[in-house]
DNA sequence: TTGTATGCGTTATCAT
DNA sequence: ATGATAACGCATACAA
């Protein structure tokens, strides 16, 4: 606590100031520190002066200079599309949890759903600071990674199907499925033949997969939708608060359900419209997308559709991991996770 | 896209490669990519055929060599105690918004209220693998905040007004003034006149500190509380949704009003008294501390005091750089923003 | 079992 | 204005 102690914290010890006060070469200090469980042999009484030296230095490995010498750093990266979305937290902490394991740390980032701060994200990869990076791409397409993979030297993996490029491995929940699954469970089980539909503009990859899930069920049980029910968001809760005020501008009267894109879409919409006067789920019924701990707190709480999310990270790591360890695994290695209908109030 | 592509991945070009095809010296291409704006001057040409040797060969500069000459590693980290509590997401993104400005990357990790990985935050500090931590520290102590300052070259900024450390900066909002004027508040505007108290354990650090502004209002005003309406909780909804189970249980007759340390525990309180039966606020009044969007979503709407967040995440960020830029800095600086009540539906 | 020598890719200090 | 040269701290091939 003194002022001195802050003073010098100039110069750290390195392995040759260690060496010296253990009259060892800087090697075997080197060979001390790492090779402790493995194969070359150190003569116990080295070993023990090397510790010594160490301790009474409070000497401690620089990780930048390993990282220059071994060409890995210890980091791996996590772009997720928005960091408010709880949805990303479970994949967060899952990723997090397999990377302590194995003494990793993660760089998490946060585009925002931006592009450019998507593209920034990949530069910063290209730059090889990391070992390897996990990606929510929005926008980002495949020949925009595939100029950063070539540039960089470690591997990505990606949650989102819609990245087709051929050494990117990807793992994603089976949406499209779901939402067939879970527009005909809202006709045969809960009965609702009128459907609205809350999405997000066409380029952004879940848009057109889920309604295309949604649409095939439709057509196949000869049902249709009023282009006017048919609104866009951006994934959040004002952009589903203001979906639900489009909605009620275009018609006075409502679907008699609404399929909502995610569930920070479809918690805005539920609050606008019961503040418009409209009951949920007497007057308009609503699904969403994602299983998200709000889901829960809304009133009434949020029928939806789970991804298991934890699942989702953890594969997403191990998979990058794999990559990691065996540079030579080539090809786009697909890994699906089912979704899960969560029966609940609002719907 | 094509196999070589990936395969060739090995190798990446250095200054050397890139000085040798522009025919100059290596450190003629440090200079130009670096010193571009700054002192020593480079001839057009030679500064031109760099850059085309640069652009040719797709040359990007390896910034682990980079920080290990210039012991800088443009990274600055951010340990939260709960990335799932929206309270921190403004932060984070402040912080990384004003860290951004200056080209730096932000490391976001999560301690989840853990000791055990509030240290191994602190020691990956230790190593050096950034210039600077902004740290929310629940359990970590001055003495393990001193020890590793001592090891780390890099400034520490905290929030939280409980590190007394001498040449740790702090920012804090004012909490306990905050907690103060609430309870005069909901006493004298909102007419409450028996408390119930959804705290923490004594040894978290907002806890003592906000029950002090809370209790101080309440003597002052000759209020007394019943220890009965005093429990515990941990921070998160589960916590809020345990505490009212506990209160429910100590006593069938809730006090009029329930002061929640924060909004996550506030949201858990409200919806396990609806459940049970109570009326929000008729029949129990609550109020909670942070203003996370979540309180906007609950019904009633969450009446609650607001830390500017926002302002709180630039201040640690600017606070920090300013310590990154001149480590002469010495001394605690302290950083007060006030609290703000946000009148609501549920008090 | 241990030491010597070398290089990772940069930046910075000399020269010229 | 540019080039040689050294140094950052560590890991490893090789020699002893």
């Amino acid at each position: 606590m003194t002022a001195e102690k802050t003073l010098k914290r100039l110069k750290q010890p390195t392995m040759y100031d260690v060496a010296k006060l253990a009259g060892v070469s800087q090697p075997t200090v080197s060979r001390v520190l790492n090779h402790n469980k493995t194969a070359v042999q150190i003569s116990a009484a080295t070993r023990q002066r090397v510790l010594d030296a160490v301790a009474e230095l409070g000497y401690h490995p620089n990780v930048i200079a390993r990282s220059l010498r071994t060409q890995r750093t210890g980091m791996i990266s996590l772009l997720v599309a928005d960091i408010t979305n709880s949805f990303y937290h479970v994949i967060a902490r899952a990723v997090q949890d397999v990377a302590r394991q194995r003494d990793y740390e993660v760089l998490i980032s946060n585009s925002d759903h931006i592009y450019s701060r998507e593209m920034h994200f990949a530069e910063v990869l290209s730059k090889r600071v990391v070992d390897g990076a996990i990606l929510v791409p929005i926008h980002l397409t495949d020949q925009d990674l595939d100029g950063f993979l070539s540039l960089a030297n470690a591997p990505i993996v990606v949650l989102g199907q819609h990245i087709q490029h051929p050494n990117i491995d990807v793992v994603y929940g089976d949406d499209e499925a779901a939402m067939y699954e879970a527009a005909r469970w809202m006709v045969n089980e809960r009965g609702y033949r009128e459907f609205g539909f809350v999405g997000v503009p066409e380029d952004l990859p879940p848009g057109p997969r889920r309604w295309r899930g949604f649409k095939r069920a439709l057509d196949e049980l000869g049902l249709g939708i009023d282009p006017r029910f048919m609104v866009m968001g951006d994934f959040t809760i004002p952009g589903g608060e203001e979906a639900a005020r489009a909605l009620i501008r275009a018609s006075k009267r409502l679907p008699r359900a609404l399929f909502v894109l995610n569930d920070l879409m479809a918690i805005g919409v539920i609050l606008t419209l019961q503040d418009a006067g409209y009951r949920i789920p007497d007057d308009v019924a609503v699904i969403g997308f994602d299983n998200i701990p709000e889901s829960t707190i809304v009133r009434p709480t949020l029928t939806t559709i789970a991804q298991d999310s934890h699942d989702l990270g953890v594969r997403l790591a191990e998979v990058l991991f794999e990559r990691i360890d065996n540079p030579n695994i080539t090809g786009r290695r697909l890994f699906r996770t089912a979704c899960q209908i969560i029966p609940r109030q609002s719907a």
